[in-house]
Order: C-alpha cells, then sequence, then structure tokens
DNA sequence: CCGAATCCTAAGCGATACTG
DNA sequence: CAGTATCGCTTAGGATTCGG
C-alpha cells in the first residue's frame, strides 16, 4: 500500500466536480434525457438557473471521462439522448450511496441542502406543486 | 421519495471540494497530524505545491463543515493538532471506498492519475525512495 | 510553529445572442 | 432542438510577506 490510495478518489472527485454533474449523473442514473429535458430538469429539481452553454461544457466533460455517452439521431430537428456508460452507472449507484451521509452531515451542520433555499422551502415548493 | 436523492450527496460533495480536501480528510484517515506536518505530506505524497493559505482554508472549512477538529496546545512554539471527527471518519471509509471506482476509470481513460505526474513516474519515485 | 493579510491570475459560471 | 460564440462577473488557488 502507498501513501497514493486516494489518488483514485482524487481523480474521480476532479471528473465529478463541476456544479451539476453529480445533479446529471443521479438523474440519468434514473432513465435517459434528451438534452433539453435534461435542462428542464436541472433548473427544475434545484430551483435554480443552468445555462446551456454549462450544461453543454458539463456534458462534454462527462463525456470524455467516460461517464456518459450520447447518442444523436440524424433528424432534423435534432434528437439526443444522453445515458450512462456501465462505469456511470457505477458511479451513479455509489454517489446516492453517498447521499444517506451527506444528509447527515447536513443535519448535523443544521446546513441549507438545497442549492439556494433551505429544506422547509424545498418542502413547502413541493406541497404547492401538488396544490 | 422526492426528485433530490442526491441533494445529501451533492451537499456532501460542497463540503469535500477543494483541491486538498480529500487528501488532507484521507491522511487524517490514517493519523492526526500537526500544521506543518500536514503541509509537507501534502506537497510529498501530491509532488506539487500547497501554499500555507490555502491550507488553512481548507482545514477551517473542513472544521466548520464539522468533518475535523484542531487542538491547540497553549504552548510557544504553538502546537495545533488536526484530527478527523466521528462523521469524519466515516466519510474517510466511504471517501477510500471510492478509489478502486477511480482507479478503474483512470485506467479506462489512461490517465493521469498523479497531480502532475504519471502513474508509472510515482512508481518509478516510490522504487527509488525504497532504494 | 501556526497562521493572517495582501496581491494576482486562471478558471468556473451565467446571460445573451446567434446558427444548422 | 441542440447546440456555439462572446462577454463579463465571481471565485479558487498560489506567491509572498508579516505577526504573535
Amino acid at each position: 500500500m502507498t501513501n497514493n490510495f486516494h489518488m483514485g478518489t482524487n481523480y474521480l472527485l476532479k471528473v465529478i466536480t463541476g456544479k451539476w454533474k453529480v445533479s446529471i449523473i443521479c438523474a440519468l442514473g434514473l432513465r435517459d434525457y434528451r438534452y433539453l429535458e435534461l435542462l428542464k430538469y436541472e433548473n427544475d429539481v434545484n430551483h435554480t438557473k443552468i445555462s446551456k452553454k454549462v450544461l453543454t461544457e458539463q456534458l462534454n466533460q462527462l463525456e470524455e471521462d467516460g461517464i456518459i455517452t450520447k447518442k444523436s439521431y440524424g433528424t432534423i430537428p435534432p434528437k439526443v439522448v444522453y445515458s450512462l456508460t456501465t462505469i456511470g452507472q457505477e458511479l451513479a449507484k455509489k454517489l446516492t450511496n453517498l447521499n444517506f451521509l451527506g444528509e447527515k452531515l447536513a443535519q448535523v451542520n443544521q446546513a441549507n441542502i438545497s442549492f439556494d433555499i433551505n429544506a422547509q422551502q424545498v418542502k413547502n415548493l413541493h406541497k404547492e406543486e401538488q396544490d
């Protein structure tokens, strides 16, 4: 065992660092998404704005890093579907698995677990959506 | 189950995002460290320069986020020892657990898993150290 | 020995407008 | 529909210097 036992973790962290990447990976863990679908989903779930430029950037990086793949149907208007690679699916599971610890930590810290509004507000939003 | 099942993960990611945080957490997973010890360790293991300012910043943030604690002996010259909290230890385990997936991904991508030199060079370095 | 204060650069992110 | 191109703001990180 070397001192570099965390290099893989660091590499992985580098791959998933980016404001929306974890959210994207978790989303694609549930089902495939088209481009604008994903844009809407992210804006929706996180209650904050993601620009098309940034979404494109992060998708390209995730593809380059072997986490996701895109399939372009050559149609007009275009249709592009994003999905996880095999290793991407593994990653999605692990990330979801980290969720519990993250929530526990947030609770201990009494931290704001949402992007820009607090958990209670999120709950209220969901209540409103149900009404 | 809401759509926010990854918010804990995102929160956790926010806590551990920072160029040296994972490395710090993993280091403290092995044993406690003093300030300059940690500085030397990081520069040593990662073969790149971390400034005192950044180390202090990241340590403060990790402390604020409930991952580590510091103990100051009131001596002159000062002595300060950093260690993991209980939840920090849990985190260290999970991160170490991610290491395998990260290494696998790096291999698939034929990526440079070190900070600034490649894996083969790291191996050579270790060989030299043994000589 | 353990930082804090200052300055600087590079990168990340967002808004907006345009295109095949 | 699925992107590019351009711009400007904000933040992270590093070098250096000073202090208790």
